[in-house]
DNA sequence: CTCTAGCGGAACGGATCATTCCGTTCAAGT
DNA sequence: ACTTGAACGGAATGATCCGTTCCGCTAGAG
């Protein structure tokens, strides 16, 4: 509590942003985290959580729904663009990697009960992919399906160091890999990795304690 | 306990292995799976564990040892493989794939203290992994460094459905695919993709309980 | 027939969590 | 100035999980 722009109302809205960033990045470093490290996180008690939330599960609801929706909001802007096909497939991903959605829908997605309206954003960003895939398949490589983004996106968002910038930067490297060995073949780039290689400390120091 | 070839001094032999096997099997599926469903999946009782480790340490401590000598002893398989280089860098992987130590070392590797043994083990692991790059190294599209070939595993080895030989053949599929965006530009291959692609069932199915 | 290695599984004690509860603070109304 | 209650911090609670220990039981060894 450093600062009271407008009083108490606009300080508890201001908490309901810090509160719900620290949930998406704790529960993203890790899905079993306990409330208590949101909470310290977010640099507010347990109470303030259980003011905005009766529940861990109605939490992990709330990220997972605005995950979804995140999902579907890129997806419909990859559908979009207009640039070629490629170009906006590649943009694709490369935003769906950086949102890191992924982590926030199927990996939680075990934790709690879906609600309908989850089950049917779910249904809807299915079509949406479905939809970017169909106006891709001729860029592809013969062999590949749309469900293969889902694997491929989960792969790619496993990888996890400490720091989200350099993260962020590896799987892109990785993603680029990807990329050009599911382009239909003939039309590889064979250019430049994006950022430096991943390097012995990096690897290592994820064992730290 | 159903057969008693030769006492019981045989079916504690037998117990040693069975109960390694499902310990693998298990902290693969759940690095943080408790020691009860280690007994259950051997079909034998807790004492059964305590009477061979001393504690759940303990054990760990030797399934990592063993997935590095595992490990150790690919490396050096694939260094004495004759076949071209690039065949043999292939094989090699896969076998590493199939192997899947990955998440017997490293992903183990912070859950308890290593022992100077492991740390040695670790140590030559990397050695040989380097000798293999650098003979495997002008094939390899430029850029490409050793400790991609880690991040790599780790990737493909997060995948993870219920059935043990589908997702073999799933780490396989993308294996090839990274296997081609790591080769030299120019020698890359477009041909088929192993096993079938992946299902929107497969996929869905992981998130029932 | 006795003895004990090997074992099954309940019992124990500590740790971790989600959730609740109580006392505090402070802005808004009077 | 005083009262009030929304918003909160964080300790207390109760349940659960898990590693480890302990208490018999059993079947083969001698």
């Amino acid at each position: 509590m450093t600062k009271a722009l407008s009083g108490r109302q606009a300080q508890a809205a201001r908490n309901d942003e810090v509160i719900l960033a620290a949930a998406r990045a704790v529960f993203i470093a890790d899905p079993g985290a306990p409330i208590s490290a949101v909470a310290e996180r977010a640099g507010v008690g347990i109470s303030a959580l259980y003011r905005r939330y009766a529940s861990k599960e109605e939490l992990l609801r709330k990220l997972c729904g605005d995950g979804l929706d995140r999902y579907i909001a890129e997806s419909e802007k990859a559908l979009a663009d207009d640039r070629d096909p490629w170009t906006a497939f590649e943009a694709y991903l490369r935003s769906l990697v950086d949102a890191d959605t992924n982590s926030l829908t199927q990996r939680l997605a075990g934790t709690f009960t879906p609600t309908p309206e989850l089950f049917e954003a779910a249904v809807r960003a299915n079509e949406l992919d479905r939809a970017v895939y169909a106006r891709t398949k001729e860029y592809l490589r013969p062999g590949i399906v749309v469900e293969d983004f889902a694997v491929i996106l989960e792969q790619i968002t496993s990888i996890k160091l400490g720091d989200e910038k350099r993260t962020r930067q590896l799987r892109h490297r990785y993603l680029t890999l990807m990329l050009e060995a599911m382009r239909r073949p003939g039309e590889s780039s064979g250019g430049e990795l994006p950022g430096p290689p991943p390097s012995m400390d990096e690897l290592t120091d994820r064992w730290r304690t």
